[in-house]
Formats: structure tokens, sequence, C-alpha cells
RNA sequence: GGGAGCUUAGCUCAGCUGGGAGAGCAUCUGCCUUACAAGCAGAGGGUCACAGGUUCGAGCCCUGUAGCUCCCACCA
């Protein structure tokens, strides 16, 4: 097949991942002949569309995943999506707002009906997508959270937490978002800094002309005050202690209580107790058994307590009750104030504090034993500092939130007598109450927090409860692979998941990744407006060059940032590939190809092949450790340096010559080298490999099913290497030569070598006539040979006499020279310095002692041949 | 208030268990050499934030300082 002059990925990607959809290659097999490996994808919402997230997080996941299923693994790569309860209710919302119609028009069926018409409609998007993107996701066990398998999981864990005590129902503070009109869990808020105000307002003192000032940033909520606290050892309020003070407006009386948690130093040291509205007073409350009083309905807006302004949103209650207070003449002082807010996670409305019955977890008994099995090492965080913040998240975790009043997502299990007031909580739809035999039963109405359904992806989607066959092979699973902005949401939950209903860790590794900003630096956000579209991007450039750019040279845990600069070279870099593929192709066209054991491999065929060798080594190891970025700039240099720019044109004196023998072996050379870098390069580039891979001659196999190379002691050809190196550097010496004396590099040169390797360096000069530009290399054994103007090139090994005519500029050579001695001389101090150091003998290892003294020797060596050099110049000047 | 991370070439970043500072881009100089101008060859460019310490030896380990970033936390 004809290979395009350019890398066009537009004609085959699309085409390739068709084929390999169809051999069925992604689909993994419970195969006991074979060890499992496997992912489950962070399943992404299915109101997301592809960005530039999902495409680094995907990319990771699918490279690995090639990586083991080419070393042997049965390779597991799970996909999924999530119903994102709230995102996607939000959605079905709008969606009815532009038809005019509300929830409570459609009703809960008809609305779960619009929703799951919805999902089938769009849901599929991200998979799509997914797909463009070359992810080799087991399709065949596509999830979706919210499918039969994860809701049986979901009801069975319920059930059994429940249960064992550890869920509860209960009228707790909680985080409420008016806009969502939900509970939310503390992880769902989001606190950001804000300008505001403390109001100092008077209460006065039962009986008494005394008033005590407190200080509030919500002056909205004094109505459901019930108490004021002080601090017990504050001497300013010691008289206050036990008395009653009244609350202005309508004039309640309330008690003054002592609590530690009030501040000495913050506003007055006097705080207004409002328990039903702040988390704090809350606590407070419920410490001196106060009365909790709901100002602001669940919906922001105030109370029946409001009086007139009933119904007001409490943001514009908040000037119209400061007002009040100015006019009664309480208002004594406002001071400015700069605090944290909380907001929705989803919508960012301002998030109230209230009292209201919900379903929590009890977190305590769960979060011991998820902290140990990261202490003692059975679950690894990669990087390793991530597991400090996760220790410290679970040893501060408070009991979560689970209940939604939502309708899209899993429904909670509990139902209710209506009869008995009986609560049943059951796997199975209730109709009669167990208790008193009543027909008369509601379900609750409402749905589980989202990250309920996420915590247990690792098994409801390998089959859990049911004991299968799937999740008795592929779990544990054996990485996931997430950025770090979800690790409480998600990865934490998870952990304590997986120990308490599988009684095993869901996985053993935790790759965290950063996320991709702007070239600028910034997060991607749809309100900056600068996020990148990764499918334009595949568009445009392919989902190689994508995914190149996204994973080269990142480090675990780092931001990184993507940029039209980082996009081109690696789009550069796949027409690099591309062609020097092309070079080999063409010239094994039609020509006889043999297995390298059994050519008569020359020194440069051997030099690419421990190179390559070496490169198996490395990029292996780094991928074990998830160094992905090491690893693929490791292949950049290798592909780019050692493969085109040094063997392939130490190829053409060989393929333009007229040995057959020599042609056969280097041709076959070639094709090895490319195959196995094709393979070395495929985890990361699935596309353009698999594309010339397929055109290499005797190629029946897709490479995706080919093995990972493997390392081999046997090429590590190290007298081959001695030998082809100095001519290397020769070949440098002599375009270097050319370069400084501006002569063109097309000119052909004459070369004189005065050496100890001349067995190398003759075998070696076809290499240097070609890729120098020499016309002959001659060695002598001493310059007083030379009749020519030539200048000079003192190397390790050698020098090097170059005749440049009339291009030679003597006190040009000698100023280059002297240069040359100099840097020569520090060298040898460096190095004399080092030796003559008795620690540095005594203690450092031997053989870095040994290399030392060589390199001292070998500076020595070129010192007194440079002087030499500069003292026949001298005389010629 | 607690914790984490970062500071290395003009820019973006690598740098593994301490053993002579790296890449890409940009810059400069030459080249259309029959795989590739999305290219080739050559060159310049760094007190590794600062100050101490440990060590024969520190970009790397320890302590402190400064600046930037992020996370957590109930300061009304």
């Amino acid at each position: 097949m004809e290979m395009s002059k350019t890398y066009n990925p537009i004609e085959f990607e699309d085409r390739i991942y068709k084929t390999w959809e169809e051999e069925g290659y992604f689909t993994a097999k419970v195969d006991r002949e074979k060890l499992p490996f496997t992912i489950v994808i962070p399943p992404p919402n299915i109101t997301g569309q592809l960005h530039m997230g999902h495409a680094l997080n995907n990319t990771i996941q699918d490279s690995i995943v090639r990586f083991k299923r080419m070393q042997g693994y049965s390779a597991l790569w799970l996909p999924g999506t999530d119903h994102a309860s709230i995102a996607t209710e939000v959605k079905i919302v709008e969606q009815m707002a532009s038809e005019g119609l509300t929830k409570n028009d459609v009703g809960r069926d008809g609305f779960l009906e619009r929703a799951w018409a919805w999902k089938d409609k769009y849901g599929g998007r991200i998979v799509e997508q997914l797909k463009k993107l070359g992810s080799s996701c087991d399709w065949s066990r596509l999830s979706f959270t919210m499918d039969d398998k994860c809701s049986k999981a979901v009801k069975e864990v319920f059930v059994n937490l429940y249960n064992k005590g550890l869920i509860y129902q209960g009228d707790r503070i909680i985080n409420w978002c008016p806009c969502c009109k939900t509970a939310l869990s503390d992880a769902e808020v989001e606190y950001e800094e804000e300008d505001s105000f403390l109001w100092h307002i008077k209460y006065q003192v039962k009986d008494s002309d005394d008033y005590v000032v407190v200080a509030t940033s919500r002056p909205e909520t004094m109505l459901g005050d019930t108490a004021v606290a002080v601090h017990p050892k504050d001497e300013r309020y010691k008289n206050l202690i036990g008395k009653t003070v009244i609350l202005p407006i309508i004039n309640k009386e309330i008690p003054n209580v002592a609590d530690d948690y009030v501040e000495l130093e913050f506003g007055t040291g006097a705080v207004k107790i409002t328990p039903a509205h702040d988390p704090n007073d809350f606590e407070v409350g419920l410490r001196h058994n106060l009365e909790i009083v709901k100002v602001i309905n669940d919906d922001g807006t105030m109370g029946a307590l409001a009086g007139e302004c009933e119904g007001m949103p409490s943001a514009d209650y908040r000037p119209v009750i400061v007002e009040k207070l100015k006019a009664l003449g309480v208002l004594v002082k406002t001071e400015p104030l700069h605090h944290n807010v909380g907001h929705c996670y989803r919508c960012h409305s301002t998030v109230e504090s209230t009292v209201s019955k919900q379903w929590f977890v009890k977190m305590e008994p769960l979060a011991k034993p998820a902290v140990d099995v990261v202490k003692n090492k059975k679950i690894k965080f990669i990087p390793q500092r991530f597991s400090k913040i996760y220790y410290n998240w679970m040893n501060n975790i408070k009991d979560w939130c689970i209940s939604r009043q939502l309708w899209w997502g899993h429904r909670i299990p509990a139902y209710y007598c209506q009869d008995c007031g009986e609560i049943i909580v059951s796997k199975e739809d209730v109709h009669v109450c167990t208790k008193c035999g009543s027909a008369n039963i509601k379900q609750d109405e409402d749905v589980l927090d989202t990250w309920f359904s996420s915590a247990l992806w690792p098994f409801s989607t390998l089959g859990y409860p049911d004991k299968t066959e799937d999740l008795e092979y592929f779990y544990p699973t054996d990485v996931l692979v997430t950025a770090y902005d979800i690790i409480f949401f998600w990865v934490a939950r998870m952990i304590f998941s997986g120990v308490e209903h599988m009684n095993r860790i869901p996985f053993k590794d935790v790759l965290i990744h950063g996320i991709v900003r702007d070239a600028q630096g910034r997060k991607m956000s749809k309100s900056l407006g600068n996020g990148i579209d990764p499918l334009l991007i595949i568009d445009k450039y392919g989902a190689d060059t994508l995914r190149f750019s996204l994973i080269n040279g990142i480090a675990p845990g780092s931001d990184t940032r993507f940029s039209d600069e980082k996009l081109e070279g690696s789009r550069n870099f796949m027409n690099k590939i591309w062609n020097a593929s092309r070079f080999v192709l063409m010239n094994v066209e039609g020509k006889e190809i043999l297995d390298i054991k059994d050519c008569k491999l020359n020194s440069a065929d051997k030099w690419i092949i421990s190179k390559l060798n070496k490169a198996v080594r490395e990029v292996t190891v780094n991928m074990e450790k998830y160094e992905l970025g090491i690893a693929l700039s490791k292949l950049y240099d290798f592909v780019w340096n050692d493969f085109c720019d040094w063997y392939i044109e130490l190829t053409k004196p060989v393929l333009y010559g007229d040995d057959e023998i020599k042609r056969t072996s280097t041709l076959s050379v070639l094709v090895y080298v490319l195959k196995e870098t094709l393979k070395l390069l495929h985890p990361f580039v699935p596309f353009i490999t698999e594309e010339i891979y397929s055109n290499v001659p005797g190629v029946t196999e897709s490479i995706m099913v080919s093995s990972f190379p493997r390392y081999n002691a046997k090429f590590n050809y190290s007298k081959a290497v001695k030998d082809i190196e100095p001519i290397m550097a020769i070949i440098k010496a002599v375009r270097n030569t050319k370069a400084k004396t501006g002569a063109a590099p097309s000119k052909k040169v004459q070369l004189f070598v005065k050496t100890d390797l001349s067995n190398a360096i003759k075998k070696g000069s076809v290499y240097i006539e070609k890729l120098a530009g020499v016309s002959a290399v001659t060695l002598i054994n001493d310059k007083s040979e030379l009749t020519l103007k030539s200048i000079s090139q003192v190397l390790d090994f050698g020098e090097l006499y170059i005749p440049m005519g009339e291009l030679v500029d003597y006190s040009q050579e000698l100023k280059r020279l002297k240069g040359e001695l100099d840097s020569t001389e520090s060298e040898i101090k460096r190095a004399s310095g080092k030796l003559m150091n008795k620690g540095f003998l005594d203690k450092a290892p031997k053989n870095l002692v040994d290399a030392e003294r060589a390199k001292l020797d070998k500076f020595i060596d070129m010192r007194n041949k440079l002087k030499k050099e500069i003292a026949e110049l001298e005389q010629e000047v």
C-alpha cells in the first residue's frame, strides 16, 4: 500500500477503531491462563461532553490498559456513565421550563420518563467521544449507575448498612441549595471568599437597662435566634450568663448561655445562636437544649416569622431587617467583613444551613478500616503525598448526608406505613406493612446522592451482590486513574465501600493526575470561555497527536498546560514516525527480509538494536511505575535522535551500496526496529502505530494483539557500540568544523585521522564520507605526513585534521584551540581535585573513583595534544 | 488556623534510590542532502528562589526565609 507523503490521520483513525471493535479486541475474557488486569473508568456524567480533563484521564487509562494487554494480561477496561443526579435533573428542569412546564406539572413518573428519554438521547454522546479518542474500553460491559445491575447493588448496600445501623434518618443541620432545592453533603459545598459586613446589634437584657451587643454576618436569621452565647471565661459578660435577653423586633425572650465555642476576640464576644441555620449554633443548641426555630424556608425564602416579608428571598430580606434594626435604634455598628461563604458545587448558589430530616451514613466505623488499608500500603496513592490529603479528610469526616430532594436517581428503599408509622427498609418493593398489615404504604420520596452509587462502581459493575465470574476474576481492580479533585467525592468513598461490602480493597493503586490548564496556566472553565474542545483537536490533528501532547512530559499529580505549540510539536512527531516508517517500507518493498538472528549485523545495526533494547527496558520500568510522561519522552528521543537522525542515515550507504547480503541484513534490522518501536509506541498513539504496522511486510495481525517488546540482555552489543560511537563523534566534529569555518555542508573535504582505533575508523569510513561530506578518510601516524593547511580537532580517541584551504583562518583557529584547552584544563582541575580528596577516595564507590581516574587520564592526554597543536600553530602564524 | 505543592535556559516543563545540569518551543548560522521544510546540520543560552546545615560530594536530603498556587477548617 502506498503511504501518503505526510501524516494524515483523518484517513485511517475511524476505520481502524471500527476494525478493533469488530474484531473484539476490547473484550476481556475470564481466562485462567492469564493474569487479570482491571481498570474501571471514572464514569463521566451523562450530561457531559468530552473535555480536556476526560481526554487526559482516558488517555492515561488507555495507555496503561493497552500496555498491560500487550504484556499478556487479560486486560479489562470497564466503561460506563454516571446518572449525575443533580446535573441531569437541572437539565431536564431547564428543558421543561422552555416548554413552560414544571416538575409538578408533569409529576414524578412524567419527569422520569423525560429523564430516561434524555439519557437515551444524549447519554451515549460521551461514549462516542471516548471512541474518537481511541479508548480500548470493553463496550460489551458498558455500565450505567442506574442500570439494573448497579441499582441492585445500591439497594443491597443501603439495606445492609441500615441493618448494621450505619444508615440512619434524623433531623440534622444540613447544607441546602435553595436553587436545586435539595440537601447537599459537606463535600458538595465549595467555599469562596466574599466581602460582607458584620452587623452589631443590641439585645436588651430583660428587666434591666443593660444590653448585650451581638455581632452577626447574617441578620436575616435573627428571628430564629433562641439564645445568645458568650465565652464562660469572658470577664465582660460574667454577669450576663444565665440571664434572659430580648430579641428585638419580635421581642422574644431568649436565654444567655455560656459556651466554649465562642471566640473571645471575634466581633463583640457575644454570639446570637440560631440553631436552625448554622451548624455551630446547632451544636450549641444541642448542648444547651435550645429550641430550633426555622426562619428560612427550604426554597430560600423567608418564613412566617418575617411577617409581611414572608416569601421574600432571604438575601432580599437582609437589607429590610437591617433597616428595621436601624429604625429601632438597636443597630450600633456596621463593619466590613471578609469571610467564606458556601456555594453549591453544581449551580453555585449560596447554600443555606438548615435543619431537616435526612438520611445519613454513619462514617466513623467505616472510615477507620479505610484509613488502615492505605496506611498499611494495601492501597497506594501515586504520588504518595495524596495519601495525606486522604487521611486528613477521613480522619475528620462527619456523617454523610445521602438523601436528595430530587427525582432523578436511586429512590431510597425506605417505606412508610401511613397507618402505624412503621419504617420498612427493603430491597424488594413493599406493599404491605410488616407490622400492622396495612396496604397504605408510601415509599420515601427522595433519591440518593449520586456518589452513593459511584462509591460502589468497582464492584457493582462486575456483578455485586451476585457472585459472578467477572467479580471473582477481575476484582479487586488494579489501578484507579483520576484527577485530584474527586479524591473526596469518589476515591475515598470507593475505598470504604469496597472494604465494607466486599471485604476487600477496590483497587491496589490510585494514580492521581493533574488538571489540564490553558496556555496561560488558567483552569479551563465555561465562564472564562478558555476551554479547548478535544474533538475539534482530533478533527484537525488526529487523536494520536492529542494523546501525545497530553501525555508527553507529564508528571503524576502535576497540572499540565495545553498549547498550540505543544500540539504542533506532537503533530510533527507523528509526521516523523510516519515518514521514518515510509522510508523503511519503501526500501523493503519486494525485498527479502530475514529474522535478525539470521543476519550478519554490522556495528550500526548492533548499535541501534542495543539502543532499542535499552529503550525497551526503560519504558517498561517507567510504565510499571505509572511514569507515562517519562516513558513517552524517552521514546520520543529514541525515535527521533537514535532511529531517525542516526540509524536511518547510517543505513543509507548500505541500502544504496551494492552488497546484497549487507543490504538484506540492514533492511531486516530496519523492519525489526520499526516493528518493535511501533509496539513500544502503541499504548500511547494507537492509531498511527496500527496503520503503519499493518503495512509492514509479513504482518498479519493487529498490533493490539502483538506482544510488548521484552528486554533481552543478548542485545547489548557493547563492542559494536564502542566501534560506532567514535564514528559518530568524527561525523559531528567534521560537521562542526564546516559550520565554524562557514563552509557549505555539501562541500566535500578530506579527512586525516590519527588514532589508535584505526580498525574501527577504517570500517566506518563510508559512514563518515556519506554523513559528514568527506571525500576520503586517511589514517595517518603523525601530523608531519600532512602537507595541507588544516584545521585540527582533538577528540578523546585521537586527532582529526581537515584541510580547508583558504577557509582556514589561523588566528581564529588558535583562539578556538585555546578555548578548548581552557575547558580541558578546568576538567582536569575538577577531576584531579576530586581524586586528591581523601574522603572521596575512601568513601565513594570504587567504580566511580575508577571512572574519575580514567577521565583524568583522558583529559591529560587531550591537554597534551592540544598544547602541541597550539604550539605548532603559533609557529605558523 | 492547619496542610500540601511549586520556584531549574527567554517560555513551558523533565530530572529515578545524592556522584560531571536536560528536552521541546523560541533565538542565531547554514542547508530544498531522492523518508520527512510538519525537515536536516551547527551554535548560543542556567549562582537549579534565598540563607544555613548534613555529606568526600547537594538541583536532589534536613532547617529556616521569601514569593506563587492549591486543598482543608465551624470563626459568628
